[in-house]
RNA sequence: GGCCCCGUGGCUCAAUUGAAUAGAGUAUCUGACUACGGAUCAGAAGGUUCCAGGUUUGAAUCCUGGCGGGGUCACCA
């Protein structure tokens, strides 16, 4: 018995309309929602829509709807009308088979296989010039977890990370460090390898900022003293160098940017989130150049006198756009458009999911509307941009090159040593081998920080206050793993293993639910709506809201109704089955979310 | 200035995409640990959903116009 309950209501309506109206009811005329708690019932049909094809008022339709389910319907015992709204109470053998069905399914909620085609997402994307911060930790958690979520939604998902390794950026630090270094390295230095480069580029900011205010001071204006420092001049030059496979620009580059991988993987690996393939600029730039120089042949695109390459999009409402600067080197679009045709080759997806920021939304118009609609390849119809707000802080917003930035790395430890600090206050790890205590505090260090970014809707901009350490208690992840730690030990002490679960069935068969309980199995009887839901808004927060209600309701519940103090052991079964498939659905949901669930803490 | 996004109790966020009395956490106040996990639970207080119109059985949600905040309009990425 999996058919969905609402499925089948559904098709129970289109069947009383067809016989007492002679109509086919459109779908989305349909609304069936969740009884709210404070009315009888377990799901509501809303009846305004249905006025126009019966001619009769809300609740007359209503009543009359409600007789043809509770009659034609074996899972509708009883109805009710308030209002307009038609609510449905469902027979306590639905939910006592729902509850034998799921309760050993350790894979409740995902989809049985991936039926629903390839996605690439795109996510993480850094540049190699300095460390990640929590702009990126935001993105790494929400393409991590988007990901995740498509998967269990049936799709086949690969993620993939392009690095930005090269640009007038990456020489800014190269040219840092070559000038001022001395030769430093992550071994002499001590620094984490994106640290270390950081810190170049940020000087280099620094000391060409400070050539702007000297020629600034001779009387040159700021925009003219901006294109002389003879810093970035320099910079330029060895952009130039750099395209052209200068061997001595190469060398360097290689040699710094081997040590900021070094640096991300560390990060990566702290923050649990792997690829499938890596992309790099260096190798996909020029493709890009090459599709630019097909453009321009078929005459998509237009050359300018200085040599430069720009597409006109003002059909689309837009402007027009730079492909190739006048030296012949390349920008930003350029490699976008390299890169997503590999993309499309090396995997043939149906979509593909760019996660970016977005101060980028113009950007992501433009790359679809010059490969959709200007060069006419289909497949770039799929592609999506997916955009997130910014992170804002207090003081406003982050700003690398002026260090206003909260660093990724030290970020995570603090939250680990937050979690560490008030774990030992609690005194409840007495027992447990200090590898299993580190592993604890990063468990609920890391939840915390990944459930307090992915909660919030990914389009909107969040509030990050580095002052007040993020929440332990309340919406938080420590509190929902805390909530996983103590079911898992309260089943322990209950004896409950498989051979009870195949008994199941028989011995609950014929007792009563209550209400408490109801709520519970009705709010897990979403988990599979709300995942597909979360997939298709591409959105964690969803999910994350989701569990907390569940975790919240599972908790009150326990607390009135205790599972190992019910004497009758027909009911003191099914609050165990009630609370292995929250069990169940605790761990899956967090687990879409990138976030471990302690058995015990 | 053009275009895009956002505006919900003091603060941080929800509201199943148009439904019933707008929900949580936090902060404040009150109460509950001699069965099992108190990182918990129950209760109180706190709202003209920025403003003004409109659409309809129904609007925080949709449309128009304001106001406020952010983003973007680079031969930066």
């Amino acid at each position: 018995m999996n058919i969905s309950i609402s499925i089948l209501i559904n098709q129970t309506i289109c069947n009383f309309f067809e016989q007492n109206y002679q109509v086919n009811i459109p779908q989305d005329k349909i609304v069936i929602q969740k009884t709210k708690p404070e009315f009888e019932g377990d799901f509501t049909l809303v009846c305004f829509g249905f006025t126009p094809f019966t001619r009769k008022s809300p609740d007359i339709t209503a009543n009359e709807i409600g007789e043809f389910l509770t009659n034609n319907c074996e899972f509708i015992t009883d109805f009710n009308v308030i209002k307009g709204f038609l609510n449905l109470t469902i027979a306590n053998k639905y939910w006592i088979d729902f509850a034998s069905d799921n309760i050993s399914n350790a894979k409740f909620g995902f989809a049985p296989e991936l039926s629903k085609g390839k996605i690439v997402i795109e996510f993480s994307s850094p540049n190699t010039n300095k460390p990640l911060h929590l702009g990126h930790v935001r993105n790494n958690l929400l393409g991590h977890s988007i990901a995740a979520i498509l998967s269990a939604d049936g799709f086949d998902v690969k993620k993939v990370n392009l690095i930005n390794d090269r640009g007038i950026h990456i020489c800014k630090s190269m040219l840092a460090w070559l000038k001022w270094g001395n030769g430093e390295t992550p071994a002499t230095s001590g620094l984490k390898g994106d640290h270390l480069i950081g810190k170049y580029y940020v000087l280099f900011d620094q000391k060409y900022k400070a050539q702007i205010a000297e020629l600034e001071a001779t009387g040159i204006i700021k925009e003219i003293a901006e294109k002389q420092a003879p810093l970035i001049i320099e910079a330029q030059e060895m952009l130039v160098k750099w395209e052209n496979n200068d061997s001595e620009t190469r060398k360097t580059w290689e040699l710094l940017n081997s040590w900021v991988y070094d640096g991300f993987e560390k990060t990566y690996q702290q923050m649990g989130i792997e690829f499938d393939k890596i992309y790099y600029e260096s190798n996909t730039y020029t493709i890009g150049k090459s599709l630019v120089q097909e453009g321009l042949q078929s005459e998509i695109f237009n050359k300018k006198e200085d040599g430069s390459v720009w597409v006109d999009l003002t059909s689309d409402g837009l402007d027009e756009k730079l492909l190739l600067r006048g030296d012949g080197t390349s920008v930003y679009m350029t490699q976008d458009l390299g890169t997503a045709q590999l993309r499309h080759n090396d995997f043939l997806p149906e979509k593909m999911i760019y996660v970016v920021g977005n101060e980028q939304n113009y950007h992501f118009d433009v790359l679809k509307i010059i490969l959709f609609k200007k060069m006419g390849l289909d497949w770039a119809g799929g592609i999506k941009h997916l955009s997130y707000g910014m992170v804002e802080l207090p003081s406003g917003k982050m700003k690398s090159r002026e260090g206003t930035v909260v660093d990724a790395d030290e970020l995570m430890d603090e939250m680990i040593r937050d979690a560490k600090a008030q774990t030992i206050e609690k005194g409840k790890i007495d027992q447990f081998t200090t590898e299993e205590a580190q592993e604890l505090f990063k468990t609920i260090g890391l939840g915390a920080l990944k459930y307090f970014i992915l909660k919030v809707d990914p389009k909107k901009n969040m509030m990050f206050n580095p002052e007040q350490s993020i929440d332990l208690t309340g919406n938080t992840a420590p509190f929902i793993q805390y909530t996983h730690a103590r079911i898992s030990s309260l089943l322990d002490k209950a004896c409950f293993n498989s051979k009870n679960a195949q008994e199941i069935p028989q011995i609950i068969s014929n007792i009563s639910i209550e209400k408490s309980e109801l709520e519970i199995l009705r709010q897990i009887h979403e988990f599979p709506t709300i995942i597909s839901e979360s997939s298709a808004n591409y959105s964690p927060a969803l999910l994350a809201n989701y569990i907390y209600d569940l975790v919240k309701l599972y908790n009150s519940f326990y607390q009135e109704k205790p599972i190992l103090k019910e004497e009758d052991e027909s009911k003191r079964i099914f609050r165990i089955a009630i609370s292995q498939i929250t069990r169940t659905t605790i761990k899956n949901g967090m687990k879409l979310l990138g976030i471990e669930v302690p058995n015990k803490m």
